[in-house]
DNA sequence: CGCATGGTTCGGCGCACGACGAACCGTTGG
DNA sequence: CCAACGGTTCGTCGTGCGCCGAACCATGCG
């Protein structure tokens, strides 16, 4: 009755990106909104949804909605098992690179999650923003401290006139990198700057943001990003 | 540097109806050479050999060369333990299935597995002639009994004119029902025989026997083939 | 030596599947 | 009530990749 051995359906859904993304997104244990998954996968909301149902199906995931939200977890200890032991093999297997997908090359650099900066520019002002103390950690959220608010203002950021109850400061997974860049309020402030002084624009259709040489040295010096941003 | 998660490519290589054939097969910890593999997964030597580099790469696999056979295994006990999880993982999902190929719905009744009986019928027939006494295991290898032997020789076999060193009798394990078939000189002397009764002809062009309606009345009542192939 | 057999390489074909745009529901909050 | 936002459904497009036929090397045996 049933197809071939079973594991390479379960093996499948795992071995795509997006789908990939988001399992080793849960693996830290929190629950993940629908559109927080696309924003770490860098996929848009209805593909990730699709791979949402898919990964339903499979019981991989869990689900429980709530409110106008649905929340999405390792369906089951096993399952997060089953990714730990991906992982272990993976590594050394010295990393089997699937094969690269055409958008990739400029959108690793930098590129726009929402309205802030994400890619290895988004996340290198964050590691520098925390060597500086500019922010801490609290718990699963950011501070922005005394110093880092002195920062932002000199950099002529506007931080008050902010609506609502969105966070000021808060990290957003990086799906190219696995690691967090600075989202929130401030995140966007600063992308939004960047394009005021003419160091960067987006480029249409696409997530990119693209840097003028001068942009991205006075972009690099200001929020001390050292190294070559490959 | 590195593209997305490591974890994607090694599920992706794992996730392909052939190449889980190949690792599931594998599990029985005995190697395989890459013909046998290529029956075990039903599809052809270079495609075959296509898999096993990506899979050696990968290191999933380990090979050595021995005179002109290359023995492939295991790569090591954690990718054993990585596909007894997946199995795991797979069984609760209750068995997510793979787009099933096109060439599936016939084939997995009876085909060609070189020159034997494979698939469903295929299985059927050996299990019938365990049941029987007609072959008997000594080891690895399956050996013809002396009531066997004049069962055979009633319906009409050839077995003494066989050429050279080819085993007369060996199991051979089938990819869809993930168990043993007949083959050797008289699995294929059973085909060969069906088709002289006119009972089967081959579907030109694929792997596919066709069984005419009688041809599959006479078939079953001569083997003892009980129940309906569906 | 020639022939059979185990494996690999190359080129072309076809298909499954992931990606997105657009349009559509449901909930929340003003 | 409307506007905004979270998610899903539908149709289409592009492409990666698994498959095979044919041709090619390597080994082993008579």
């Amino acid at each position: 009755m049933k197809d071939g051995p079973p594991i390479a359906g379960i093996a499948a859904l795992i071995g795509d990106r997006a789908r990939a993304d988001i399992l080793v997104a849960l693996m830290a244990g929190q629950a993940l909104t629908a559109t927080e998954l696309s924003e770490v996968a860098g996929v848009t909301k209805q593909t990730m949804s699709a791979h949402l149902s898919k990964l339903l199906d499979a019981k991989l995931l869990s689900m429980q909605s709530q409110g106008r939200h649905r929340y999405f977890r390792l369906a089951d200890p096993d399952v997060a098992d089953l990714i730990e032991r991906l992982t272990g093999v993976a590594q050394r297997s010295g990393a089997v690179r699937l094969k690269s997908s055409p958008r990739e090359p400029a959108l690793r650099k930098a590129r726009v999650c929402y309205d802030h900066l994400a890619g290895d520019l988004g996340v290198r002002v964050l590691d520098s923003f925390e060597k500086r103390r500019f922010v801490r950690h609290v718990e699963d959220r950011l501070e922005l401290t005394r110093s880092g608010r002195e920062f932002c203002e000199a950099f002529g950021l506007d931080l008050e006139s902010a609506p609502g109850r969105r966070p000021l400061c808060r990290p957003c997974l990086d799906w190219s990198v696995r690691r967090n860049h600075l989202a929130g309020v401030l995140g966007a402030a600063i992308l939004e700057r960047c394009y005021e002084l003419g160091w960067a624009k987006r480029v249409a259709g696409t997530r990119v943001v693209q840097f003028t040489a001068a942009g991205e040295r006075a972009f690099c010096e200001r929020f001390s990003v050292e190294g070559r941003t490959r």
